[in-house]
DNA sequence: CCTGAAAGTGGGAGGCC
DNA sequence: GGCCTCCCACTTTCAGG
């Protein structure tokens, strides 16, 4: 399904997908037409998701990076749907995750500082019943956060 | 520093980066020209960090989504290094962060499946020494998973 | 003086064969 | 994989607040 030409170019555009059809053609032997095709079809196959630009954390007053686990009691459906519901319309929520384990879910969750964590953390309670155990652990140094998938 | 404008930019460019500078301009009432400066500003300015290609986890064979949970008794600068190093290397981790909590570090990985996560697991412990305490959770289900900030 | 608007040009994307 | 067309990125110049 993908020879190694499709994955020498998955692997250029992940990092930076404003490089031009004939810099990517070139570099994995190809005429651009040729190339532009490859990536059409990879988008149209859905191996391709999208192209976003990367913003900065710092920059944009976003420098704390927060870890939440999740607990609870109830296990129906009812009760799911709208734990996750909730959940997914947070904008500071980046990740959202049922895990196994101790916990039952993990979220990652983006803000300010402290004080904007308490903001978040207290929507969080107020909007969702029923979490039992909520546990937060913050990101002292962000040693390495990354979008690009391994595709050896 | 970033006005409205400038958060309506950055707020489009974070969803599709593809968007051509006219739609852009449209979006944010403003000709091209000015929208096309405000765009090299920001990248200038380092606000936008990069342009990447999303791919699908699935399409790739990348179903399994770990998060690692590491203590450990070292606590030396030597350690540190070598133990950061290491692991910045393997291409199986998207995110590596220390923590405050019952855990130091916490790793998220992304692999194959179990056996390609056991694969991992065993290369990760083999190059690094001093791991007290490692602890594994899978994500049973990626409920939300964005790159995009908050900006509001 | 700074920020947005108008016009022109070179180049690359996107469709043909 | 080559050709051709059209549109868009980018520059320069000008106008307004």
């Amino acid at each position: 399904m993908l020879d190694r030409k499709d994955r020498e170019l998955l692997q250029l555009l992940q990092w930076d997908c404003s490089l031009c059809i004939q810099e990517l053609a070139e570099a994995v032997n190809l005429t651009p037409n040729p190339c532009w095709k490859r990536i059409k079809r990879l988008e149209e196959e859905g191996v391709i998701i999208g192209r976003v630009a990367l913003l900065s954390k710092e920059k944009l007053n976003l420098s704390l990076t927060a870890f939440v686990l999740i607990k609870t009691q109830q296990h129906n459906h009812e009760w799911y749907h709208s734990f996750v519901s909730v959940v997914k319309d947070m904008p500071e929520v980046l990740g959202f995750y049922r895990t196994t384990g101790e916990y039952d879910y993990m979220l990652k969750v983006v803000t300010s500082d402290i004080k904007g964590y308490d903001g978040f953390y207290k929507k969080l309670v107020r909007r969702v019943s029923g979490l039992s155990d909520v546990t937060s652990c913050f990101a002292m140094e962000d040693i390495k956060s990354i979008t690009q998938l391994p595709l050896r």
